[in-house]
DNA sequence: TGTGCATTTCCTGCTT
DNA sequence: TAAGCAGGAAATGCAC
C-alpha cells in the first residue's frame, strides 16, 4: 500500500493502478520512463495514458460546451442586439456549479496531496518532479493523472488538470504556493513553488 | 443556524 | 490560431 495524504492507495486492489512488480504505474507513458521522453519532449507535453488506468466511466468528461452567463456582449450578434433565445443561454447553469454531492473537503489539503507525491518515488519523477528542490519548485510531469488521483481522493471523477490548476492558484493566493521565479530558468508552463504556509517539503 | 475555509465549476481574457 | 494560463464569480461541503 501507498499512502498519499493519509489516504492509503491499496496495490494489491488495484493492479492497474500500482503494479507488484515495483514497475512504473500503468498511467506512466512508457517512453517517458525509457528515456524516450525528457523534459520539453513530446512526451513531456501533457501526453497521458490515463486511459490505462481509468474506464470510460471514470474518465472526466470532455470539456462541455461553454454556456456564457456573465458577458452580455458575448452573446450579442454581430448587430450588438440580444435574441431572446440567446438571453435564455445566459441564465447560470447554478446546478451544475460547485462540488457535487459526496465530495468530501475534509481531509488533507491540496498542497499536503502535492507535497506527498514528490516525497513517494513511486510518483516523482513519473507523475511530477522537482525543478528545484531548494527553492520549492516543481512541475508536473503527468499533470492529468495527478489531477485523477487528486480527483479520485476527494470522490470527483471528473477533476481534469484545468481544476486541479484553478485549485492551485487559489491556495498560491492563500500562500500555500508561490510564484514561480521567471528567471527563465523554469518553463512556465505546468511548474509551480511551494509558498510560505507550506511546510515539511523541504526535508523530503 | 450562520460563517468561514477550501475547494469545484464555469467562464472570459490574456499570453505563449 | 490554438492551447495553456490567470483570475473573477458563484456554488458546495464541512467544521466550528
Amino acid at each position: 500500500k501507498v499512502n498519499i495524504c493519509g489516504e492509503w492507495y491499496d496495490i494489491d486492489s488495484d493492479p492497474a493502478l500500482f503494479p507488484t512488480d515495483n514497475s512504473c504505474p500503468t498511467w506512466v507513458d512508457p517512453g517517458y520512463i525509457s528515456g524516450d521522453s525528457e523534459i520539453g519532449s513530446e512526451h513531456d507535453k501533457n501526453e497521458l495514458s490515463v486511459s490505462a488506468v481509468f474506464s470510460d466511466e471514470e474518465m472526466p468528461e470532455p470539456k462541455k460546451a461553454k454556456n456564457r452567463t456573465r458577458n452580455s456582449s458575448s452573446v450579442s450578434n454581430d448587430s450588438g442586439i440580444v435574441e431572446p433565445e440567446q438571453e435564455a443561454e445566459r441564465v447560470p447553469k447554478k446546478c451544475n456549479r460547485g462540488r457535487k454531492v459526496g465530495q468530501s473537503s475534509k481531509g488533507n489539503h491540496l498542497w499536503e496531496f502535492i507535497r506527498d507525491l514528490l516525497k513517494d518515488s513511486a510518483f516523482n519523477p513519473t507523475l511530477l518532479r522537482w525543478e528545484d528542490k531548494e527553492t520549492g519548485v516543481f512541475r508536473f510531469v503527468q499533470s492529468e493523472a495527478v489531477a485523477q488521483m487528486w480527483g479520485r481522493k476527494k470522490n470527483n471523477t471528473s477533476m481534469t488538470y484545468e481544476k486541479l490548476s484553478r485549485a492551485m492558484r487559489f491556495c498560491r493566493s492563500a500562500g500555500y504556493f508561490a510564484d514561480v521565479p521567471k528567471n527563465g530558468k523554469f518553463p512556465k508552463k505546468l511548474c509551480f513553488r511551494f509558498g510560505q504556509k507550506a511546510h515539511g517539503w523541504k526535508d523530503l
